[in-house]
DNA sequence: TGTACATCAGTGAACGCGCGTTCACTGATGTAC
DNA sequence: TGTACATCAGTGAACGCGCGTTCACTGATGTAC
């Protein structure tokens, strides 16, 4: 190996283990995150950390993109860990219980991603790409859905401007799913990350003691909204019907 | 007036302005609220600031109590303008639309109570009478809607740990309503503040551009699953019927 | 293979700033007789 | 009504701390000939 890429290695090393100490200090401080107080964890000098990082604001930008990356990561194995691609409902509760699992296992890189916006700071473009992993794995499972024909379109009356924002963040993921089936889509989005935001943020607090059950209760609720077939015990609700 | 009370008022006005002050500075700053500022843009020395808080923290309870009761307030109000008490539909729009223009006219101070908690600070119990404010509007209508006859329990299977949270968060606000009602009423209170959320944490930037119809059609469609009779041009799809 | 030079990681001191909180104080306002 | 005392609001200085960022530097690692 030759020595130049020796150098390169540790430097990897350690811009890894800067993000690893600044993730843990997230965990207490918030998004307060302090550029001399992860030097001082690492034993460093803090103007040290500036071979590595630019700034504070980019060592930030990092972790949320990790982040962004590791939560992507979780929910896409999670969906493919599901062998029988047909079952859709077993795909949803998959990638949905993945994502509550990360989230309670790194509540502040969740917060950093979700929760109130750092201030002062500004995400730049790169984040919006990673972000969108995790919605496209939902997506994806509604698409399957209706282009092997197990999912319709519900028959909702969408408003004009509201399908056309839905028809252009439909055509990056799954151009030819019908609005409709986009927008509850973006319903079970919002709920389940809605639910794990009460649940992380405190609202659930002297209020709802069974959460995964709960968190489990509101996304079956939402596959039946979606038309997702295999409801546990009855019927969907929604019409949709097994191929 | 005896002199004494002027010394009173005196003392509740320069209470309410200080709170105000800090209130302008959450909306640049966000949690990280600063004493001194508050301080210096109030023309008064920093250390005058504790005639009238005895720390940070108890500013910060003070306008997390404020912000809880002006948000409750509204939406009373708003709901509370429907004068047909009978059109759940509408009340329930009413309400949502409230909460969400609360929230986007006063961003730092919804962040606040529903985004990522501020680290180091611990909610005191104050704050949880005033946070269910709220929340006893949404299920009130639908206790309406159940003792008025047209609102039925729909036929969830409700998994028993689930029923015995619902069953002790109903029993404060509405007693008698049927559980499977209030786990619904929770699914529109979740995609609710969920919605609102997304859209002031920047999770719509570069997706969603329609807003205000984009919320109003989430709020439909929560209105049809939670059974609130009147929806508009069609038949509710899930059996609600009008009495 | 060995040497001369260039690159890079990390140091230590400094700049200029802000913070929450305490404390002894001054002077105005309110109270009791 | 007038005076003596108590309460209270606000001042100014200080304590002890932390922060992001810059800069000239040392010494180790890598590169070219």
């Amino acid at each position: 190996m030759p020595a130049a890429s020796i150098r390169a290695r540790v430097r990897a090393e350690m811009t890894a283990e800067i993000k690893a100490v600044a993730r843990r200090h997230l965990e207490t401080e918030g998004a307060n995150l302090s550029l001399r107080a992860v030097a001082r964890d690492m034993g460093m000098v803090s103007s040290a950390v500036y071979r590595y990082f630019a700034s504070r604001d980019e060592l930030l930008t990092a972790l949320i993109l990790d982040a962004y990356n590791a939560l992507g990561e979780t929910v896409e194995a999670a969906d493919a860990a599901v062998t029988s691609r047909g079952r859709l409902r077993e795909r949803w509760l998959a990638a949905a219980r993945a994502i509550r699992g990360w989230a309670l296992a790194s509540p502040a890189e969740y917060a950093l991603l979700y929760g109130s916006p750092v201030p002062g700071y500004a995400a730049p473009q790169d984040t919006i790409a990673a972000a969108t992993r995790t919605a496209a794995v939902l997506v994806r499972i509604l698409a399957d859905g209706y282009e092997s024909g197990v999912l319709a379109a519900p028959e909702i009356s969408l408003r004009r401007p509201v399908r056309a924002d839905l028809a252009l963040a439909r055509d990056a993921i799954a151009p030819g799913l019908p609005e409709e089936l986009m927008l509850a889509g973006m319903t079970g989005w919002i709920q389940l990350f809605g639910t794990v935001s009460f649940e992380l943020f405190g609202q659930f607090n002297n209020v709802i003691e069974a959460r995964a059950e709960f968190f489990d209760q509101q996304m079956e609720l939402m596959a039946d909204l979606m038309g997702l077939p295999g409801a546990p015990g009855r019927r969907s609700r929604h019409g949709g019907t097994v191929a």
